[in-house]
Order: C-alpha cells, then structure tokens, then sequence
RNA sequence: GGGGGUGUAGCUCAGUUGGUUAGAGCGAUCGCCUGUCACGCGAUAGGUCGAGGGUUCGAGUCCCUUCACUCCCGCCA
C-alpha cells in the first residue's frame, strides 16, 4: 500500500464501510459543531467528508486547522444514516470516521478562498495561481486541454501522422508577427528567434520525405494580448501532409475536429461537412473572413440602388461619388419593434466609430412603403428593387452602412454581429464550422501602398504555374485557407509553394531580390532546390479549441500559468532583469527610455 | 501607441447631493453549539479609500496628473 493513502477523495462507497483507509488532500471546507466537526477532504479526484469527534485527540487540532492545510486522515469507512446522504459528492452515501491525522504541508491564512463559487481579480488569480488552479472550473478546464490534446494525438497518429519536434531557437523571418529575440553568446551580436511557428521546418520535414507530420507546436509572437490571444505563447496542432491538394488536408482536418468537438461538448454540429466560403463571399455576406455563421444574418452590397435617380438619400450619394459603397443587413418581421431598438444600435454604431446606421421598415398599407428616418427616399420601384436584391419582405427592416469599402465592411459585420444577439438569433448550443478558401495571395498596404504578401509568402498560387499574370498581382488567388468556428478562426493554412523559380517571382512582386530571399529563407530555398514533394498543411489552435470545447470566452481560463496583458508573469516574476556578468557575456549593454 | 471600464478591509463588494467615528458578506482570531455539507449563533481584530496634487470650512465622493489590472482598436505572414 502507498504510503500516504489507500484510496483517493472519489473512491469510497458502501462497499467499503467498515475498511481502514488512508487518504491525502487538502482540506476544501470545515463544518465545526464544537463536539462535531465535519472536514471536507478534497484532492484531484474528488471530495470526502471526514468527521471526528470531540473525544477524539486529534479533536482541538483539527478544529484550529487552517483550510487548504494538505493533511492525511487515518480513519475507517462508516456509513451515513439516510438523511445525510449527499447526492452531490461521488462518495456522499459514506464518510470516514478519523482515528487520526497527520499534516503533510502547512498553509498560510489565504490571500484568495479556494472553495469559493466568487470571481476574483485576475491580478491576484495569476499571482497566486496554483491556488487559482486548484478551483474546480479551472482544474477541469486544464484537464479538459490534457484529455483533449492526448485524444488529438491519438487521432494523429492513427491517421499516419508523426510526431516530430523542431527547434525553438532559430532565425527571425522578415515576415509576419514581431519576433522573441535570444541574444547568442556564442556568436556575439547575433540573435535566434523563438518560432512564430514551426513553419519552415515543417516543409523541411516534407522535402526530408516523411510524408505525414504534426506537433502540438509552441508558437511565440511578441504583439498584443486580447481575451482569446496570449501574449507570448500559445500551441498549434502544427500538421503537414506530401503529394496532397487542399481537399485532403480538409478531409483530415474535418475528420479530427468532428471527432474531438462530438467527443468533448454536448453542443450540436451544426455541418459535419464544413462549408466552403470563398473569402470575396465572405468578405461580401458576413463582412468579416472569420463568418460566425450561427448568425442567419446576411449582408447585401445595394450600392447600385443609392445610385439611381429615384432615390434621394443625398448623404448616401455623395459618399457613394468619393467610393464608398452601401452595405446592408434585413432583419425578418420587426415592424412591430420599438423604436428603442432600433435607436439603440444606431447609438451603439456611432460608439463604435460609425456614422451611424440608417434605417428603414417595410410596411404594407394597400401600398408598400418604407417607414422610417429615410424611408422617404426611395420610390416605389427603388423599394421593390431593395426587396428583391435583398430578399427583404413586408414586415421586415434593412439597417444600411455606407462607408469606403474596408470601414463598411468592418462596421456591418459589427452590426450584424450586435444585431442578431439584439434578436437573439445566435443559437449557443452549437458549433458551425467552415472553410474560408481562396484568399487572394497579395494585398496592398493601406499606409505605404506596397503590395504586400496577404497571409503566408510560401502558398501556391492558383492555377496554371505558366500562366499566372504578375501584372495584376492583386488578382492572384492562393491556395489558402482558413478554418472558423464560431466566428472564432482556429486556423489557417496552405498549399505551399514548392517551386523555387515560382516563389522568387512572387517575392519579387513583394518587393524582394532574389539575394534576399537566398538570404531569408537560405535553408527553404536551398531545400526546394533538390527535389521537394509537392506538400501542404494547416495549423489549427489548441488553446482557441479547448476554449469553445470548455466554452470559455477568455483563453488564460484554459491556459495553466498564462501571462497578463502586459506580457509578465505575476507568479515567477517574468521578465525580470538579469545582471551585469550576464549583459557582459552577450556583449548587450541595455540603453533604457526614460 | 490610442480609446473604454475598474481600483474602498486578506477576498468579493456597498458607500445617496461633498458633511458625525468609512460599512456588509466571506476569511482570520476568540467563545458557544453532536449531523452539517455555503452549518448556525455571539464577539474581536483588520482601512495610505491605488498614488500624487488641486478646489473646499470640510473630499472615498468634484477637478487635474499618474500607476495597476482588464476589454477593445492598432498589431497578430
């Protein structure tokens, strides 16, 4: 038998009453009746409740002893008369009778309640977070992200995957997020950077003739943290698969995430075949390349309409003239909505930076008409012509935004977003899944008017190598694509480009000499040069799964020992600064801002 | 870098129009209590009202500055 227990916190029932046992844990909570006291044992697996008496030695002890205090309790299995049996504990039919106890690990008066069902500052959650950890939304939350992670494993491996590591200390790329920097001792002046993903080597391990590769990946980007995005790291199911088109990566993918999400949640799927979603029609119907398509709300480009002489909504036309376009969202049956609702999301458009929403509602009075603040600026025929385009009826309501194409595309996904949870149309309980495919390969910097590279520079472009016109390069679409659940993006991913003569062309077009590219990327390069598979691969989100499988709005909820928003760790006091022998052997000296 | 929110006891919060000695619950300490499972009852201790400055006879409350945490924008191939 172990020495420190023979059963756990959730293993005793009635068929153990009578046994001497031994358990270990921390006591949760203490019930005192002064000749009675009730302890509460508590450790991974579950709860006990323990009881001694007042002519027990141990009585006064116990009584005093600080909550959270980790002890072991020598004592027998009893039986609980009927009417104190707790229904809510695996082992409420039972309790233990303690003979006595010893403390294996003291505790200090507590700076946060462990057994407690109140919220708590994230300051003092992350400072003390393996009190945090041992609270019971949080502890499964972590085991949830183990059991999850350990079945996608599984799943891998049974599909042909191996599993390989790369190396955290390499080179920064000129691409993408900022990089983690590590100065080299060795190499004075030189820095390795902490992968942003383990991109290149992934692609390597293709041209190296593995075939079938993944990792559940550590990615380190240096940016800012929002709910769902960790500063510093984060985890990729990292995947990457030879002699594959698109169609295959998403065959595996869908294959894995069906299996894990019908595994861990009792929420519906809404496709067990993910949609595919061009991102122009993404970008039209939704506003956004990340579609929350639990929202039935669909956004209509009538800027056309506004153009015509029968419609006088003169603000509309004059915005029109400069580029903008009008774009707009029908909400089915809200004639009869009070005026305050619709106030209140051309007030809460306006909060978010718009000019506000215009509006109107279809009414029928022999006669169709819009009511409304500029229902009067349409004609009969311009009204029917918005119907039809639209799809709106009698009854229903159109909120249009007019705006220069990026901002109208931002502020109506907002609205259509706001709107449908306003008309509670998002229904919780499930998860909608979709690709977003065809995203153009090159877009133009809004600041410097540079085309720049609009995901990932090693994607294959679409269609025939030979003909693909460089003149036009905005019109070049990728074989690259994303993976949404939600509204939440989980992934992206590529056909990569494994050509080397292709690829210098399409730096070129980023602005990039082919010295510099032999430079950037020397080890792709030289790789692609002798002979690589044709490969592709995505990259899906750990921590934004578990997230929705334990469907949780904030990612440190699912992360152990996560980081607060300004990138310190209020546990281990990271960063923090080193000294001068240590600045000496890196030949850094530190030259701080005021 | 910018915008919003929050900051009062160890923890979670209340604190009215600027007005007496800043309150509650949980926790802590002490006492009572033999069937609780958020046990109950009584008492005690515990406060730089985030910090600094200002207005005022008087500031937790109003004004300015600043810090911390958080949410969002920018950023995130």
């Amino acid at each position: 038998m172990n020495k420190f227990r023979s059963h756990k916190c959730n293993e005793l029932n009635k068929k153990d009453i009578g046994k001497d046992i031994i358990l270990s844990g921390w006591i949760n909570k203490k019930r005192d009746h002064g000749n009675l006291l009730f302890i509460d044992l508590r450790d991974n697996y579950g709860v006990t409740q323990c009881i001694i008496e007042k002519q027990n030695k141990n009585f006064s002890e116990l009584e005093k002893i600080q909550l959270e205090t980790v002890i072991q309790v020598f004592g027998k299995v009893v039986n609980r008369s009927k009417d104190t049996i707790n229904k809510e504990l695996e082992t409420g039919e039972v309790e233990v009778s303690i003979k006595d106890f010893k403390i294996l690990g003291t505790c200090k008066e507590l700076p946060m309640p462990v057994f407690s069902d109140q919220e708590y500052s994230e300051e003092i959650r992350l400072k003390y977070r393996f009190l945090d950890l041992r609270r019971k939304k949080i502890h499964e939350n972590i085991i949830l992200r183990s059991k999850v992670i350990s079945f996608i494993r599984n799943q891998m491996h049974e599909l042909g995957f191996l599993e390989f590591q790369t190396p955290i200390l390499t080179s920064s790329s000129p691409e993408g997020a900022r990089d983690f920097l590590v100065p080299s001792r060795l190499n004075p002046g030189k820095f390795y950077a902490l992968p942003q993903a383990p991109q290149q080597f992934k692609q390597l391990i293709m041209v190296s003739g593995f075939d079938k590769y993944f990792q559940i990946a550590p990615c380190f980007r240096d940016e800012d943290a929002r709910a769902d995005r960790s500063p510093g790291e984060f985890y990729q199911l990292d995947l990457e698969m030879s002699f594959v088109e698109q169609e295959d990566v998403f065959e595996v993918v869908e294959k894995l995430l069906v299996n894990t999400f019908k595994k861990f949640s009792k929420k519906k799927l809404m496709f067990n075949k993910f949609p595919k979603i061009s991102y122009s029609e993404a970008m039209l119907k939704y506003g956004t390349d990340k579609p929350d398509l639990r929202n039935p709300l669909i956004i209509n480009d009538v800027t056309e309409i506004f153009n015509r002489d029968d419609v006088s909504f003169e603000i509309f036309k004059k915005l029109i003239k400069s580029g903008s376009k009008v774009r707009c969202i029908v909400t089915k049956n809200t004639k009869n909505k009070p005026r305050s609702f619709f106030d209140n999301i051309d007030k809460w458009a306006k909060s978010q930076g718009a000019s506000g929403l215009a509006y109107f509602t279809i009414e029928n009075d022999k006669e169709i008409f819009a009511k409304g603040p500029i229902g009067k600026f349409f004609s009969k025929d311009a009204l029917r012509e918005i119907m039809k385009k639209t799809l709106a009826e009698d009854g229903d309501s159109i909120f249009f935004a007019c705006d220069k194409q990026i901002e109208v595309e931002k502020i109506i996904a907002l609205a259509r977003d706001k709107i449908a949870r306003d008309l509670e149309l998002i229904n919780e309980n499930i998860f909608a899944f979709c690709w977003v495919v065809d995203y153009p390969m090159f877009e133009i910097d809004s600041q410097t008017n540079k085309i720049n590279f609009s995901h990932n520079p090693f994607s294959m472009p679409q269609g025939d190598t030979d003909k693909i016109n460089f003149e036009k390069p905005l019109e070049i679409l990728a074989y690259q694509y994303d993976i949404v659940c939600n509204g939440i993006e989980l992934s992206s991913g590529a056909i990569r480009n494994h050509i080397p003569e292709l690829m210098y062309k399409l730096f070129s077009v980023a602005g990039y000499t082919e010295d510099q590219v032999n430079e950037k990327f020397s080890g792709m390069i030289s790789a692609l040069s002798y002979g690589a598979p044709p490969h592709g691969g995505i990259a899906p989100g750990i921590d934004r799964i578990v997230m929705l499988l334990a469907n949780e709005k904030n990612i440190r909820e699912v992360t152990m020992f996560p980081m607060n928003q300004n990138a310190q760790d209020l546990m281990m006091n990271a960063p923090s600064k080193i000294n001068e022998k240590q600045l000496k052997e890196l030949n850094i000296s530190l030259n701080l801002k005021k």
